[in-house]
DNA sequence: CTTTGGCACTCGCGATGCCTGAGTGCTAAC
DNA sequence: GTTAGCACTCAGGCATCGCGAGTGCCAAAG
């Protein structure tokens, strides 16, 4: 166990290296930090703290640098939480609550977490376990050419094009969009595996390749992810050389997606915000980035997350305000809006 | 007027450069192009082009390397293109068109230009100037709250929430749907100006702010641009010092969207390639950089662009041949399904 | 008159070596 | 337990050097 000297020491390390990216010497938290101690006094702490592997030295004659160990230490115990002062937490539902759409407010939210932390962020959709139908519609496009539109109870509006091979009159699009409704609407997205559809399909009768067709392309949402400000990554000194390899990463929606679902992965009690360092995330090209992760709920089930991504030397502290707070606003405008009195 | 000997070697340069970032000697060149010339004979023509500002030396002593207009001449008048294999092209056709609706279409060929090209690739959705009103429709989801659905007649479609002071009940929505279809549908988007919208709302007594409110926003649609592999950019040996200033830009869609529009800018003709070579951006974000796009047509209006962006030196004949191929897809695809039979 | 070989010259780049300064661990004194 | 002092280490900066790629110019060959 740590002394409180050493506490002491580490969260200063952390600080210091955190906003210099450079390794920390005695000298300059001797200086620096109103530790009252000399330089080498801070060294026996140093070596200590370096023994518990919660330190290292990239060379023998540098300074200190924190293990991502030292920083999971920091995060857990040291870390002092500095909330955001309620005219910023305002002004940042207030900016949440303006949103146009789901997707307009998700962008946003990615925006304001990117701004604040100084990280590229990640939002990723909401997708409560018992989203429902909230509403259905099939729009004739030509007579050929439908677009089924399906609003679920988070607000994500998914359309799907349906190509018939044979022409369907107006008439009988309206009815059959009826029919859905009937059968579908309040209905959970997730319930609609292939059996179900396939009841479905058999007692609607007519058209039944057709609502195969329609249905099964409902659970596939269109925005997983939204990612800001990739740039952030850029400029990080330690990813220099390492840029193209997470920006391929972030390309990909669905590994994003993959990933953030196995980050949040233990602990998904609600409005818990969950860190991950280093050499903790399983794939190779995170190594070295950290993540913080704030989860937002719809009612009272997890629906999504707000985080942010940098180096393992990141403001851990600023991140965690940053991300909690937004999550809390999506919470808080989910909650307004959804259950469905369509406040703004 | 530069002689053949001097094209021939302002085409090796370029290609030599084009393919190891390094600059371009002459002995290189007797070497490894067949020009049949002594070393000393190839400096004498260098010489020439650099007086005539088509080559840059970096330092005395070392090799050349295309200036800007070295590059605008070699695109213009020197560059060899090579048609893609009919196979390939159908290749690239066919997954265009399996593409499920608007969306998954143009990010589909924004990856293949990206892939085809090793490049950053970004794609403009579809705004012809007449695109039309093909369906519109008002889902309720509360009795507070509208989703207004608008597909044009490129395919897009755009969504927005409607949220109402007062509740409505469904028939009246479904009245005010009908309402809405008999005074828009096949209307140019364009025409949606204020005047009109204020007939309209006028003509429709009821609900006048609702009408106001919903018909606001259907110009304004979701994507405008599509960008894929924006790590090719930051592979870029020359931009490793600058690739942040570059993902700042990209990350602003509006500001991608204006200078898509700047670079078709001129040459607007159906089909064409426009080329805009590093010190032609205005932006200073840009210099060093070069686009390359291909505009795509439905009907026979130009309705976007595919263009992929890199450095100056870059391979521009397989970005031409790549853009045109995926512009000419798109146009195909949009030629073959949106006048409305709905083939896939 | 054009082409070419030769030659002197330039200059970036990588390797080498030196020095400095920041930082350490250890020990002995307080 | 704390601190001052000291010897030691090592990365990074700086100058030096040699190499090699490349040039421009000139005079001879075609």
């Amino acid at each position: 166990m740590l002394n409180q000297r050493q506490r002491d020491i580490l969260r200063a390390v952390v600080d210091d290296y955190v906003s210099t990216a450079e390794p920390v010497g005695s000298r300059t938290l001797s200086r620096k930090y109103g530790l009252g101690l000399s330089p080498a006094t801070i060294r026996n702490a140093l070596a200590d703290l370096e023994d518990e592997g919660l330190l290292r030295q990239p060379h023998t004659s540098a300074g200190r640098v924190p293990s991502d160990q030292g920083y999971r230490v920091f995060v857990e115990e040291l870390m002092a939480l500095s909330p955001l002062a309620p005219s910023v937490r305002a002004d940042l539902l207030r900016r949440q609550a303006e949103a146009e759409d789901l997707r307009d407010l998700l962008t946003q939210t990615a925006r304001l977490a990117a701004v604040l932390s100084g990280c590229t962020a990640i939002v990723r959709s909401p997708r409560p376990a018992g989203a429902r139908i909230r509403a259905l519609s099939l729009v004739p496009v030509t007579d050929r050419k439908l677009l089924l539109v399906v609003v679920s109870s988070t607000g994500a509006v998914t359309h799907r094009q349906v190509l018939l091979e044979e022409p369907i009159a107006p008439e009988e699009v309206a009815a059959l969009a009826v029919g859905l409704q009937q059968h579908l609407l309040e209905r959970p997205l997730d319930a609609l595996t292939g059996r179900v559809l396939e009841g479905l399909a058999e007692r609607m009768g007519r058209h039944r390749d057709l609502i195969r067709q329609v249905i099964g392309r409902v659970e596939a949402p269109d925005d997983a992810v939204v990612i800001a400000h990739t740039a952030h990554l850029a400029r990080q000194p330690e990813f220099q050389q390492r840029v193209d390899g997470l920006l391929d990463f972030l390309d990909r929606p669905d590994r994003v997606l993959r990933w953030m679902q196995e980050v949040r992965g233990g602990s998904s009690s609600p409005g818990a915000v969950t860190i991950r360092i280093g050499a903790e995330h399983r794939d190779p090209e995170l190594q070295g980035c950290s993540v913080v992760a704030a989860s937002y709920t719809i009612g009272d089930e997890v629906a999504g997350e707000v985080a942010v991504l940098g180096p393992t030397r990141l403001d851990y502290a600023t991140a965690v305000t940053a991300v909690s707070a937004l999550a809390a606003g999506l919470s808080e405008v989910f909650g307004a809006r959804l259950p469905g009195e369509g406040r703004q």
